[in-house]
DNA sequence: CAAATAGTGTCTATAAGACATTATCGT
DNA sequence: ACGATAATGTCTTATAGACACTATTTG
């Protein structure tokens, strides 16, 4: 079996939306090489291990493993990153893996000091190749807004029509008719389950509360941009 | 440096269409493991290769090299996979990639006499979990046809809007109607770009001939499946 | 009542689906 | 002329975008 020997790591990107801001899970490397840079969260796959498992693991350590428990939040493989000068140490693939989370009470995991959520905008300079990974994540997640539900994952149990929007509107970084908006997710079959609890305290009318339902795809898709330009055919009178 | 050491191969699913058939290049392997089954072409990335150069090192080495030559055709990743028992040989992770191509006018390579495109339909059996990474690499395809120009990749440098609607037809397995089809992709700036040249020799109306053009992605999309049930809305008085 | 947020309704423009018609070749 | 394939046009329907209006809460 020709071919050389690669140590085998799994990197995350982890995404959350916080304070309408779509934010990355970012952590100080306390080692060499690199050492005091932000990187993301990650770490070798181990014996017995499938690269899903090791990106579930890291996960659940990172982020105090209540993601794990909870139904909510989505993992998913983004794509192996293996360029001969990416790591100094040697030879080290990359699988980069895209986590889509609600907010979480209390981000920060139990042991490590030296985590954050930070808003992506900022991000740039992270150790290694992570600053490719990292766009890589977002582009992904965004695109997925297009076609699928899992903005959803974004939002905890039970949220609203306007949390859902304001998820699309922080990772898109648009605004977005909220009656418009209304109309496309609840007529899409199987995107929301109304649920009998209500909402009190909020100024305002109190607003229906939704769970994720089946559907995974949306069809058609919501698209970011308009679908041409205005095609004005204006009405000059 | 924790973790354990892993082999790493490129495996290719190069997909052509031949005859209105979607169809894999598959090798014949003449050694162990798996000796004599069909399995993806692919190889082991060497010393100082990026993944993406040993896909196209192996790429041009199946398809004798005038593939890289041609503009045409296209390359990208899939995906990683690394389960523990895919390989009996030991901890090997495989990176798949996509290529899709225009039909050959000499398919098989110059030297290996055992492979073969043969059409998707009829493949499974593969060697190793190549049956998974030919599953992964034929939806990738699907899904891009729907918001890409890729369908233009499986085409030769000039070809007519029925090569092209023959090229959606035999991957996504539908009937599509030519005069909207013809409406939809001609309507799409960037996408087709007219020649001088024409056919001559066919039965009925010379077609026009087009090369690909700068677009990369369709918007809106063409979407496979109808956009929802016919929602009638019956008006029933 | 005013302010604020939630949700519905209406009109218009765009684009897809269905399908008729015209165009241009070979025989 | 006829069959075959290419290309255009028309009508209908679905859905997105823009925006007015109604609903229900707190202060």
């Amino acid at each position: 079996m020709r071919g050389n020997l690669f140590a085998v790591a799994v990197d995350l990107v982890v995404l959350t939306v916080r304070r309408d801001q779509l934010c990355v899970l970012l952590v100080k490397r306390g080692e060499r090489p690199y050492e005091s840079h932000w990187s993301l969260p990650g770490g070798f796959v181990q014996a017995d291990e499938d690269l899903g498992d090791t990106a579930a693991r890291e996960l659940a350590a990172q982020t105090g493993a209540a993601t794990q428990g909870a139904v909510q939040g989505h993992l998913e493989q983004l794509a192996g990153y293996a360029a001969p000068g990416r790591d100094p140490r040697g030879r080290v693939l990359s699988v980069g893996y895209l986590a889509l989370l609600p907010d979480l009470p209390d981000p920060e995991g139990p042991a490590s000091g030296s985590a954050a959520f930070l808003p992506v905008e900022d991000v740039y300079g992270l150790a290694f190749d992570h600053d490719r990974i990292l766009a890589d994540g977002v582009e992904r997640a965004r695109a997925k807004l297009e076609y699928t539900t899992l903005a959803a994952a974004f939002c905890p149990a039970e949220f609203t029509v306007s949390d859902l929007r304001r998820v699309y509107e922080a990772v898109w970084r648009t605004e977005i008719d909220p009656r418009n908006f209304q109309r496309k997710v609840t007529s899409t079959p199987g995107f929301l389950i109304p649920t009998a609890t209500r909402v009190t305290g909020g100024r305002g009318r109190p607003p229906q509360l939704f769970r994720r339902g089946e559907a995974t795809t949306l069809h058609p898709p919501m698209l970011r941009e308009p679908t041409r330009e205005p095609a004005n055919g204006a009405l000059a009178h």
